[in-house]
DNA sequence: GTGATAGATTGATAAATATCAAATTGGACC
DNA sequence: GGTCCAATTTGATATTTATCAATCTATCAC
């Protein structure tokens, strides 16, 4: 594991304040693995035996019931998932899958368990993560109750667009289909509404859009800091 | 306040493990109010000043966005709600009203960071009381995601069922539009939803169900565990 | 450069859901 | 019992979204 990992890991504010030898520890303990693209980490109702860091790459975290599926969330680097269920020693409730080639991070749920219960810091940094995640899922549920399908993009490439720099050009890190699970839309849908955004000034080519006219974007979506803004 | 009051709120996991002495100081803190019906406790986007307790009545969490609004979690006895708020001192992102005439204990936030800066076994009941809220809130992200109004509904129905003892009557505490705001639909396509529940043996007489064939209903709403179980 | 393939777009249609309006019902009050 | 009013149900229609199918596009392997 290179140097920079470890420091990357460091920053993270979950493990920021933790006592260096609880966190030197519990790295002692993790694996590293590559995953290449389209590999299934977790699965949906399994036991959870580690906690994940993805270092690079993405991760999908998705779930299915009764035939249907769906998208939960992306996480990239340098971010853990799911640290609920490592804390309540519980199941996963959601899959987790490659997006594309990644680097993750492996740290057994015994060793996070036994670091919580012996170091304050870190329990203190734990339930300020969770109450982090917890409030992330309100906002997604207000975001997909409160607003159609168009808002829902609409917004989303606001926030992107504001997390890539805000220079007018929008990179998505995910194919279409998984965008368009994401924000509970299907695929066909999602086409649609990017052609319903064109007027609003939104240049569709591949993975790259172009944001022309942000005002009249920003009329249509909408935004709400209590359902976009991720610092709230 | 009564002993009575004070040992449902003791009972409580949140607090069953906290050392007597910061219990105590917290109680002392705390203010019961009795709230009329309708009666509006918090409001999304304000700063939290209060853990609160639901001794008595039921609380309705609510948020609203661009003229819209819709139901996020009815409150029962004895629980507490908005904990994440509390422990990250950030703004609400939901707001709550009493549905029916409550009693609710308002526990200072300064008191509750206090205390769990101060006692170790507080602090590990928090984490625990926090993944499972983020565990519930991931659940019904996927209930709305994953599944249509009617089958919603009829998930609703069965889970209810088992909490009022499985004897074939549910009853519901709360009036229908609002239901219909929890499962995400509109309070007549609530009513629409019934009547397509009707040939599964639900039989609809105000705020009391009665469900006569089980069986049936269960192959309509094919339950997950994943989903469904409030103790996963 | 060619062919294959997966992802995306487009078109047509169906289904789910919302909106609007009217009618009905149940509860509170006198 | 009668009246009023809010909640609920029902009906009609519109809108949003999904499904199915065909076509297009971009990428990859040879």
């Amino acid at each position: 594991m290179r140097p920079d990992d470890i420091s990357e890991v460091r920053k993270l504010h979950l493990f920021e304040d933790m006592q260096d030898s609880n966190f030197q520890t519990m790295l002692n303990a993790a694996y590293l693995q590559t995953f290449p693209a389209q590999s299934e980490l977790i699965r949906e109702g399994d036991s959870a035996d580690f906690l994940y860091v993805v270092m690079e790459g993405s991760i999908e975290l998705f779930a299915k019931s009764n035939g249907r599926e769906t998208t939960m969330a992306i996480v990239r680097p340098v971010n853990t998932f799911i640290l609920a269920a490592v804390l309540k020693d519980a199941v996963y409730l959601m899959s987790a899958r490659t997006v594309e080639r990644s680097r993750v991070l492996m740290i057994p749920t015994d060793n996070v368990r036994t670091a919580f219960e012996s170091d304050p810091d870190f329990a203190r940094s734990i339930v300020t993560e969770l109450a982090g995640c917890y409030r992330a899922v309100i906002k997604d549920h207000k975001n997909l109750k409160l607003r159609s399908a168009v808002e829902r993009l609409a917004n989303r490439l606001i926030k992107y667009h504001a997390e890539q720099g805000a220079n007018g050009v929008v990179e998505l890190f995910h194919d279409k289909r998984t965008l368009a699970a994401l924000l509970g839309m299907t695929p066909e849908n999602l086409s649609r509404a990017f052609n319903t955004l064109k007027p609003y000034g939104v240049e569709v080519k591949g993975n790259c859009i172009k944001l022309t006219d942000l005002a009249a974007l920003d009329v249509l979506a909408k935004p709400n800091q209590l359902i976009d803004d991720r610092t709230v």
